[in-house]
DNA sequence: CTCTGTGAAATTTTTCACAGCG
DNA sequence: CGCTGTGAAAAATTTCACAGAG
């Protein structure tokens, strides 16, 4: 596959897949292309996702369970070894295979199954705490869904999914629509929309 | 509250807030700062949150259910005012408040209540799919949860939250980390690591 | 001939640094 | 004085464009 079909592909310039695919050496065949298979292997490996990286969830409301039932991980590499909830009620039940553990027992499971790494679904209240308790117990990387912003030492690596940024940042978008509802024609050849654009091509 | 505050609290250079924040107009005052309050209320408008964006949910399984009950939406002015499924046996059943209607009656739930912006949390193989009917239906933007590249038409927003790839960038500096486990002794100054940072500050 | 790999150019983003307002 | 607003500089990212490998 060409430089150019994979950009079409991921909606970007076609320099740029060949730039990037350049760090991690020279995969591609002059006058051919890259084998795609090549290549996967080559991202897996240069993104650590060869090893098995060990995930604890904190927090099992609704989002909790969606992030323990999402098949997608699994799909990928990451093995969910570990469902924690502060909630008495909650601890001692299951989600799938998992039983849901208590907060207080973190310490020993993250040692005992090397968990490196941690995702809070919890309430935003509680993210900090729950935060600091993962770091201390030897988590390195976080992945925090909590709607909180909140603060990791050095050495460990933080990121934030915000539902709601998501949602805001598609507004902004909306609001500055070309049109505010495209009455074309069905079929007429494409609409002449061509503005701020949050759209990846076609 | 002077730029360099907000820039310690957002992890950024206190230049870039005050070169951000000027796009907005002049809201600060020089040897003072910026009253927060007036901030947070252009960057609302500026942002289109003063305007009710009503919003749709697409598929109903896990991830769907923790959208619809997610709080923050609302607190940030989104409302969703309905929840679609494919599935005979979830219609007719409800979240929270909202009943959940058939997709073949999206035509009219969106023209009906002016639904701007659909979020898809269905499997990735009908993602395409749910994509064209909510554009053909009117919606303008597209919070996209399933793991599955959807394109849209020029003139519709798209965005797209895939868990799987969060995943993966913490894998990546999992993987490139100071130390494996940071074995120092608690009560130290500050461990030496100073590498590759996916954190933001202190 | 085609398509990669990559210097160099173009563009965008971020930071510096300071005039000047309150 | 202290801190904003902003030109100008610096840095980072993206794109161009083309030599040369297959």
């Amino acid at each position: 596959m060409s430089s150019e079909q994979l950009a079409e592909l991921a909606g970007v310039n076609a320099a740029k897949v060949r730039k990037d695919l350049s760090y991690l050496g020279s995969y591609g065949t002059r006058g051919v292309g890259y084998d795609v298979s090549e290549l996967v292997d080559e991202i897996a490996h240069e993104l650590g996702l060869t090893q098995d990286w060990p995930v604890a969830i904190v927090g099992l409301g609704n989002l909790g369970r969606a992030l323990a039932n999402y098949r997608g991980f699994g799909a990928r590499g990451f093995r969910i070894v570990a469902l924690v909830d502060a909630d008495p009620d909650k601890v001692g039940g299951s989600v799938g295979e998992l039983d849901i553990e208590s907060i207080d027992d973190l310490g020993a499971i993250v040692a005992d199954r090397n968990v490196a790494i941690g995702v809070i679904a919890t309430p935003a209240g509680v993210a900090q705490e729950v935060t600091d308790r993962l770091v201390d117990a030897g988590v390195g990387s976080i992945l925090n869904f909590a709607p909180a912003v909140v603060t990791v030492p050095d050495g460990v690596s933080l990121r934030k999914v915000d539902l709601a940024t998501e949602l805001q940042i598609l507004s902004f978008y909306q609001q500055h629509r070309p049109t505010p509802t495209p009455l074309v024609d069905a079929g007429a050849p494409t609409p002449p929309a061509t503005a701020v654009q949050a759209t990846r091509r076609r």
